[in-house]
DNA sequence: TAAATACGTAACTATAACGGTTACATATTG
DNA sequence: CAATATGTAACCGTTATAGTTACGTATTTA
């Protein structure tokens, strides 16, 4: 359990959602199709809330529904929704200040480290829920 | 503790070791750098040994040694000797066969996290060891 | 207005990865 | 043979995660 699965799934829930974008679909009718416990779909649909992608109404004929259009949503939306962190991690310890390279590598890195997340997220942000409910279409036939 | 920290070691030992090309280093010099045990270098670097990336000699004056030139190693490399996986996740349980989306869904995003993965991993293939010593030198002015 | 429904979230648990540490065997040098 | 340095197993505390139960709150509808 390296890395959470969170954004996974959360990508999941959305193509599911915009498979049928009228109608509210309920907690436990996508933990059926993700295949887990409701409550992990709704810890994950909160935080989708927050990033203002969807929106929920509680009690009889209630559920979830998307705020935009899916193809207004991109990866790069939802991975920021899900606060996974950088794929990078620094140091536990604080490098050696008295060191040349322990004083400076973090800021080095740091730098370096943006750049390959920005390349990762620029790539994410051209792709759409739109797209990836296109491409399961696609594949199921 | 989400991500490992070996990836940013392992190119801290890389650094440190490229400002001295020549002459064997200790893993408890290493370890003096980075502030910690001895023990979490010598892992890091058998990883980076196994890559052929460096080599090692035990006893009176041993330790370790580059195995090419620090402009040859380049992040993508040392990325892939650390072994770390995708920063991506598929579900932890398989998905409902039943459903379309579960049906499709891993497929499609496998195809879409690796498309993710090489555009980070191609910027990464551009720098290498020696552009992070000479970036560590010029922060140090 | 009462029953049914569905969200919101706290609390607890098992699992796994990680970093740190000790200990000791092995290899090399001089 | 003594000193040194790697190689690696074993163990521990910390942390994140996913799963689960439980229960309060909001909303609909009969």
């Amino acid at each position: 359990m390296n890395v959470s699965t969170r954004y996974t799934v959360a990508l999941h829930i959305l193509t599911l959602m915009a498979t049928d974008e009228t109608h509210p679909m309920v907690s436990e009718f996508i933990a059926g199709s993700v295949n887990t416990n409701p409550v992990v779909i709704r810890r994950i649909l909160g935080r989708l809330r927050t990033a203002g992608l969807v929106k929920s109404h509680p009690g009889v004929n209630g559920g979830w529904l998307l705020c935009k259009s899916a193809s207004d949503i991109t990866l790069a939306d939802v991975r920021l929704a899900m606060e996974e962190g950088s794929p990078f991690t620094m140091h536990t310890n604080a490098p050696n200040p008295a060191c040349t390279v322990g004083r400076h590598i973090q800021g080095v890195l740091g730098h370096v480290f943006g750049h390959a997340e920005r390349a990762m997220h620029d790539d994410l942000s051209r792709s759409t829920i739109a797209a990836l409910v296109q491409s399961v279409k696609d594949a199921s036939r």
